[in-house]
DNA sequence: TAGACCCAATCC
DNA sequence: GATTGGGTCTAC
């Protein structure tokens, strides 16, 4: 008889902890398996942390224990799923984050392989049927036959559904003649691309790739300015990994919006590439997965996740645009995949090279202390000149448009001009959707969400509110609830106003509008940018996800149509953020041989955001919000840590929130700054209230015992439950 | 995390 | 006396 311990699916702090089960069957079973057992009279899914041989019978196990040891229903899988270094990444990764073990583990598997019930529902592995010869014999068959027979002799193997006839491959296959071989099916389709040979590099680049080659530094962050060719450099240096006998993992915030990277690669390596990100199906990722897991691909293409996956001999991970916070995952176990490469290059001895046009300030700081290796490109490739930009002031009313009160005299003017020269302008707008609220007229009531309370946005395409928060959706009403009033006040605009804005000024104009509801459909956003680069449209409306890493050569406008939305957030990133956005927007404009224009329109034009934004200088934004930082104590002088307490019963969640803030600062003292209970920002989350306390500490092992006393605390609590971020980013 | 269990409130 | 709703308990 044998003891299992496993840990069940549920990723609550309560039931982080092994729990035991019996196993009497034949099945092979090891560290690494899930299996079905029942637990509290369910059926659950377990993940297998040890096994254990026992002479004793259940009676005495019971009797040493205290209680009954069940037997596990079943063993799932044939193979451990996860290698050790995984496992003890995926350990460092919960100690880190203080999240519950099974959660890491869940979330660093496709979901078909998942440690959770539903993976028993996702999709298996495809096979190809591929045909071959089992013994060959011309005799007593018709000529058709022996075509056939012949056919598959000559090419060794051959695809089933590849054969025009059916009828005769059932004859030969029951006669014995041939037979069925199988094969793993790839369902992720690689287009086709021809293999590209590398371009000459420039001196810049070279020794940018000199120097990170010749060091033996471990993280290295290349701060290249848009243009400058940081693609080529991690080209070559995936090949010289590559040539060393190395995988490479190369990290992108989202594919579906850099299509063009996912070609470079291809071209370059061709098959040796997998690719895993979101947008694929789960099929799709699961065969992928496996694809590295057998050690086929050197090279893995991913979003977030893909940090995890499971590659071997890794010699260099690279994560492109590593300021963008879609890195940072905003649920359980709320991991950064810039510190998990880190972790995981450590185990590797692996190099870890982050690249950005506008790195984070954290990352940034850190190269000034030398604690990252600071690369530069500072040239773009073939010398082209910045965009001319202009910082339009939309509260003086001399620039204002009689005709229009979202564009500017300037803005117009610009826009027609492009359409006349028959170039190409983008229209950003950070925000989706028709506008922003819906009021009543007569009474002012104002429709929210029901699950979060935030306002809902009002989409005019199909007519519905949205919640931009939460997926809850519903038709536009005819009449207010409250008062039945007709009149419905719609404030604010989103990408769909410019949108129908754009086409009341100009008629002629022919537009393409991406944001994110554009993701409903699969592979809409690479279609919508693809049919942008070929001249379908003139003008591209669209949220940030237009500013990102796109060369659209035609394009000599950029016009950011209201630069503040990001500046009102309540965040003290809203300033890093906001200048990121411009500086990545007008670096669309005048790409080629092109100069291009840049044109941002506000009511703050003096902030340092967009001022240091429209003139694309990185240096001296970072002094001037390195001192902001300094002086509110926030990252990178600071680390944070935010506990989010939520509950039912809005008082409860209240008095546990400062029973919380009691308990830390009796505890801590004066190694960190306690800040809360704050209600948040989106104060509630379906039917729970929301509370937050904010930690601001400078040694996260001064504090880090505190904070799981604190989280076991509330594991035996109910009525709360008790969320912890580390380095969040919502604030 | 979610089902079971307990208790009190509430119904006809 | 039965039903419903909430809060608490517990899992191997």
């Amino acid at each position: 008889m044998r003891i299992v311990e496993i840990l069940i699916e549920y990723a609550s702090h309560t039931l982080d902890r092994p729990f035991s089960y019996l196993y009497e069957g034949k099945k092979n079973i090891g560290p690494g398996f899930r299996v079905l057992v029942n637990f509290n009279h369910r059926e659950l899914m377990g993940y297998v942390l040890s096994v254990k041989s026992t002479d004793k019978t259940s009676e005495q196990l019971e009797e040493e224990s205290g209680y009954r040891l069940d037997y596990l229903v079943d063993v799932i899988d044939e193979s451990p799923l996860l290698n050790e270094d995984l496992f003890s990444l995926a350990r460092r990764v919960s100690d880190y984050y203080l999240a519950p073990f099974i959660s890491v583990l869940q979330s660093m598997l496709p979901p078909s392989l998942s440690p959770r019930k539903s993976s028993l529902k996702a999709p298996k592995i495809a096979y190809d049927q591929y045909l071959s010869i089992k013994r060959y014999s011309e005799e007593d068959l018709t000529d058709k036959q022996i075509e056939i027979l012949r056919l598959i002799k000559k090419e060794g193997k051959i695809l089933k559904r590849e054969v025009g006839s059916p009828s005769v491959v059932e004859k030969l296959l029951s006669r014995e003649l041939i037979k069925i071989l199988k094969e793993e099916k790839r369902r992720l389709l690689i287009p086709d691309y021809s293999l590209q040979k590398p371009p000459l590099l420039t001196d810049d680049q070279q020794r940018v790739i000199d120097d990170f080659s010749k060091s033996d530094d471990s993280v290295y962050l290349l701060q290249g300015i848009t243009g400058s060719g940081k693609t080529e450099v991690y080209l070559t240096l995936c090949e010289r990994e590559l040539e060393k006998g190395n995988s490479v993992l190369f990290l992108v915030p989202e594919i579906s919006l850099t299509p063009m990277m996912m070609e470079y690669f291809i071209r370059r390596f061709k098959h040796q590439v997998a690719i895993l990100h979101s947008e694929l199906t789960p099929a799709e990722k699961y065969d992928e997965y496996r694809k590295i897991a057998r050690g086929e691909a050197h090279i893995v293409i991913g979003a977030r996740s893909a940090i995890f996956a499971p590659l071997e001999k890794i010699g260099l991970i690279i994560l492109d645009e590593e300021h963008v916070e879609s890195y940072k995952q905003d649920t359980t176990p709320f991991y950064h995949a810039r510190e998990v490469s880190i972790m995981r290059g450590e185990m590797h001895k692996a190099k870890v090279l982050l690249g950005s046009a506008t790195p984070s300030l954290e990352s940034r700081a850190r190269a000034k202390n030398g604690i990252y290796h600071l690369l530069r490109l500072d040239k773009r490739i073939n010398e082209q000149k910045l965009p001319a930009t202009k910082i339009i002031n939309l509260a003086d009313y001399h620039n204002i448009d009689r005709e229009s009160y979202i564009f500017s005299l300037s803005l117009r003017d610009e826009l027609s001009k492009i359409l006349i020269s028959h170039q190409q302008a983008i229209l950003l707008i950070n925000r989706r959707g028709f506008s922003t609220s819906v009021s009543c007229r007569n009474c002012g009531y104002l429709f929210r969400c029901p699950t979060c309370g935030i306002a809902l946005t009002y989409h005019k395409g199909d007519n519905m509110l949205k919640c931009h928060h939460c997926d809850y959706v519903q038709v536009m009403p005819e009449t207010c609830p409250e008062c039945g009033s007709k009149y419905l006040m719609k404030t604010g605009f989103g990408t769909e106003r410019i949108e129908e804005e754009v086409h009341r000024l100009f008629p002629e104009a022919r537009t393409l509008r991406l944001d994110s509801d554009s993701t409903k459909v699969r592979n809409k956003i690479p279609s919508i940018i693809e049919s942008f680069r070929k001249k379908t449209a003139d003008i591209l409306i669209g949220t940030q996800m237009i500013a990102k890493g796109h060369d659209f050569p035609d394009v000599t406008l950029v016009g950011i149509v209201l630069a503040d939305i990001g500046l009102s957030m309540p965040s003290f990133r809203s300033s890093e953020r906001v200048f990121q956005l411009i500086t990545q927007a007008v670096g669309r404009s005048g790409r080629s041989d092109k100069i291009g224009k840049a044109i941002i329109q506000t009511y703050n034009p003096s902030h340092y955001a967009i001022t240091y934004g429209a003139r694309q200088d990185y240096e001296g934004f970072f002094q001037k919000e390195m001192g902001m930082r300094k002086l509110q104590n926030y990252p990178p002088y600071y680390f944070l840590a935010s506990l989010t307490i939520s509950g039912k019963k809005e008082e409860t969640v209240i008095t546990q929130t400062y029973n919380a803030v009691d308990y830390l600062n009796d505890q801590l003292g004066d190694k960190a700054v306690i800040l809360g209970p704050t209600t948040p920002y989106i104060a509630r989350d379906h039917l729970l209230f929301l509370r937050t306390i904010l930690i601001k500490y400078r040694d996260y092992s001064a504090i880090q015992e505190t904070l799981i006393k604190l989280i076991d605390l509330y594991a035996k609590k109910s009525g709360v439950n008790i969320d912890v971020n580390i380095d969040p980013y919502n604030f």
